[in-house]
DNA sequence: CTCCCTTATTCTGTAATGCTCAT
DNA sequence: CATGAGCATTACAGAATAAGGGA
């Protein structure tokens, strides 16, 4: 049954197994105690369909929300124009310089000139209706309804004002000093930066590697005086422990601000995203992702990288690149400064750029998750995952007939496929030596794969163990085909430690010929696919419709566990863990002992009133019953909480989550089984999928026919129910 | 009910990867 | 084919913030 995961016969690793199989009479056990309190009942079986209950559960922001509210309930007509559409920076502007535009620009709302027949029914941008707080929603813009431009240009209009550059050093206060040698030294304000990077990670395990110590030390020293130069010569004999004290005061400090320090800070911050996180992108305002950049401090690389500990120097506006329209206001630099660079590029989505100093690579400032930008290269994906499914038969069938070619480079090819297929393994790129060593499918080398015959019963066995992306581990023992197998022995044969199991292939031959397969298809489609397709189907299997909401959550987390353990989703334990996990076994423990007193009650209490049998005891009788259901209710609930931390002790749900998971499949999913969209998505989440949260219905489906994103929304279910 | 502290969740930061295109 | 630039996506850790729970 928990086989069903797995793109084929047995994609899960062992673990998920276990996990699944384990848990599985829990949850039979959970969907058949059946204590629902009516509210529930009601919900899934009175008229209201459950998509309206959800839309009043939107929970409420907060306090000025609340006194809001009080005042007067707000009309339910969407306001006009006029507030909601303040945000629009410069669109003044933009309407004036902008004559390069084609016609149809004549609605204010619709700045894009090749918006269709879909941009003109749609209901343009609709802000929060009913309340109306003082910082209001930004206005939705729904761009999946509008017609995508063709032309492979990512914009027309593009006005900002910059990334935020770093504040300058500010030299610590004299007393605090460093040590050298059991000697008080003042430091240059360049040293002293530098060290105090080295000092704010003292109790950090990084400072205990040799490479990020020995690389520190030698960026340390080029940024030292001549004289400083001299003296500082060990590491060793350094003390940094006084800058340490010092910054966890002030991190100490930080946290005990007053009220109105931390307001004040909250608003110098918000003003700060107000005039810097946001640009107008073709007349719409949208969110910028990272408009900081990156400030300097020590290179903190994953795994054993070659670079840790390096230098990472200050940006300087002169280092910076914008990117943005002629005709908008061009960013100004801080005082004093130019910008290396100011480009007008619509074939890129960058607003800035600057070259990194300790890889050489260029960092990028981009707009946030929910713009249209990054949601439509995301609706995408899916929609080119799903053409997938409508192939994935043949191209199987194909590459296990290739196990059989004369051709080496054929049958690697073909192995590694299968790979990739039923693993959900990354491409896996050839890397540079400076970097941490770790591989994906085609890098993998002869040493993380070993061949079992025979192993616990089962035949051809293959074992993996090896470094993946951010140096995480991967663990997994799989039954293959014996071709695959035999394959594998013949790949390995007359290799040492060291070379390559796929020596004929890397990750451009196999995405060629991927390309020749299917337009788009490259090897991490396959993530994506076999990724969307566990989570409906562990949806499909372990969601019960009578289950109360609870059970269903924890449904919808095993299954969003399936995908996380398929496609090797870890994380650190939290370093909280087994106390909070004996927390929440207290609170158990507490409530069923509640919950037997309350019986012990109830049951008296039901005599009183059958053989006394006044009104009083009757109701007395019904009240507790009542009560007693309550903390049944309580129970079960946090009994579900357990297993589901239990279960996620070492898996991460979120990557799978934001970058795996098709949306539409989870909102669909809540709209068929009543779930509040919220139980699955947060606010950000929510913002991030408002596409899919507004166009799937409950009856979308993975695998069934992929849309034409170019040309927008004429096929498929036509969702309309607004649902945020 | 408020306050304070702890724990859980969300957000931010930025490293690490995938993939295409030009040379 | 091999290599590297360019740019976009995917990834986890840690900081920040919110929520929970007891006094």
């Amino acid at each position: 049954m928990a086989l069903g995961a797995c793109p084929q016969e047995c994609a899960l690793p062992q673990v998920a197994l276990l996990l699944l199989l384990a848990h599985l009479p829990t949850l039979t056990f959970f969907s058949s105690v059946k204590t629902e309190p009516k509210e529930h009942i009601k919900t899934e079986v009175e008229e209201p369909p459950p998509m309206e209950v959800t839309v009043k559960e939107e929970p409420v922001e907060s306090e000025e929300e609340d006194k809001l509210v009080i005042s007067e309930p707000v009309k339910e007509e969407p306001m006009e124009e006029e507030e909601d559409e303040v945000p629009l920076v410069s669109r003044a502007r933009y309407h004036h310089n902008h004559q390069q535009e084609e016609e149809g620009d004549d609605d204010d709302d619709a700045p894009l000139p090749k918006a269709g027949k879909a941009a003109a029914a749609a209901p343009k941008e609709v802000g929060s209706p009913t309340k109306k707080a003082k910082k209001e929603e930004e206005p939705v813009w729904k761009w999946w309804e509008e017609t995508k431009r063709d032309d492979g240009l990512k914009w027309t209009f593009l006005e900002h004002k910059g990334p935020l550059i770093a504040d300058p050093y500010i030299p610590l206060p004299h007393h605090v000093k460093f040590y050298y040698n059991g000697e008080a030294m003042q430091l240059s304000s360049e040293a002293e930066e530098v060290a105090g990077f080295y000092a704010r990670m003292l109790d950090h395990d990084y400072t205990s590697k040799e490479v990020f110590n020995s690389n520190f030390m030698k960026d340390w020293r080029k940024v030292m005086t001549s004289k400083e130069k001299e003296i500082i010569t060990d590491l060793k004999k350094c003390d940094f422990r006084r800058l340490h004290a010092h910054f966890v005061q002030q991190n100490e400090e930080r946290k005990n601000r007053s009220k109105e320090e931390k307001k004040a800070l909250k608003e110098k911050n918000e003003a700060l995203i107000a005039e810097y996180g946001w640009c107008n992108i073709d007349g719409h305002r949208q969110r910028i992702g990272n408009f900081k950049v990156e400030p300097p401090g020590l290179f903190r690389g994953r795994g054993e990288h070659p670079k840790q500990g390096m230098l990472k120097r200050r940006i300087m506006p002169e280092d910076i690149i914008i990117n943005c329209s002629k005709d908008s206001v061009i960013p100004k630099p801080p005082d004093g400064h130019k910008w290396k660079e100011v480009r007008a590029d619509p074939s890129v989505t960058w607003l800035a750029c600057w070259v990194e100093n300790i890889q050489g690579q260029t960092k990028y400032v981009m707009l946030n998750a929910a713009s249209k930008l990054k949601g439509e290269k995301d609706w995408q994906k899916y929609e080119t995952a799903r053409r997938l499914h409508q192939t994935v038969d043949k191209i199987r069938e194909n590459y296990k007939a290739d196990f059989k070619s004369k051709e080496m480079r054929i049958r690697q090819r073909a192995v590694a496929l299968y790979f990739i297929d039923k693993l959900a393994l990354r491409a896996g790129n050839e890397k540079d030596e400076d970097q941490a060593d770790t591989v994906g499918c085609c890098s993998l080398r002869v040493e993380h794969i070993t061949l079992h015959e025979e192993k616990d019963g089962k035949e051809y066995v293959v074992s993996f163990d090896f470094l993946g992306k951010d140096s995480i581990r991967y663990q997994n023992e799989v039954q293959v085909e014996k071709r695959v197998f035999k394959n594998l022995q013949l790949f390995m044969e007359n290799k040492q430690e060291g070379d390559d199991l796929f020596d004929r292939l890397n990750t451009q031959i196999l995405n060629k010929h991927l390309n020749e397969l299917m337009e788009g298809l490259t090897a991490k489609v396959f993530r994506t696919y076999n990724a969307s397709r566990t989570l409906q189907e562990q949806l499909e299997l372990l969601t019960n419709d009578d289950d109360p909401i609870p059970a269903k959550i924890l449904s919808y987390n095993r299954a969003n566990r399936a995908v996380a353990v398929l496609c090797n989703h870890q994380r650190a334990a939290p370093k909280t863990f087994d106390k909070s996990m004996a927390n929440l076994q207290k609170k158990i423990d507490d409530k069923k002992e509640q919950i037997d007193e309350a019986e012990k009650e109830c049951k008296s209490l039901k005599k009183a009133a059958k053989s006394g049998g006044s009104q009083k005891e009757k109701m007395a009788h019904e009240k507790k019953k009542k009560a007693l259901e309550r903390l049944k209710e309580q129970l079960a609930k946090l009994e579900m909480s357990a297993t589901d931390k239990e279960e996620n002790k070492t898996i991460a749900l979120g990557t799978s989550k934001l970058n795996y998971l098709d949306p539409r499949i989870s909102v669909a999913w809540c709209k068929k089984y009543g779930v509040p969209i919220e139980k699955v998505y947060n606010k950000t989440q929510r913002q991030k999928f408002q596409w899919a949260i507004d166009m799937a219905t409950a009856e979308y489906n993975f695998m069934g026919e992929p849309m034409d994103i170019s040309r927008s929304n004429d096929c498929d279910d036509g969702g309309d129910e607004d649902y945020e």
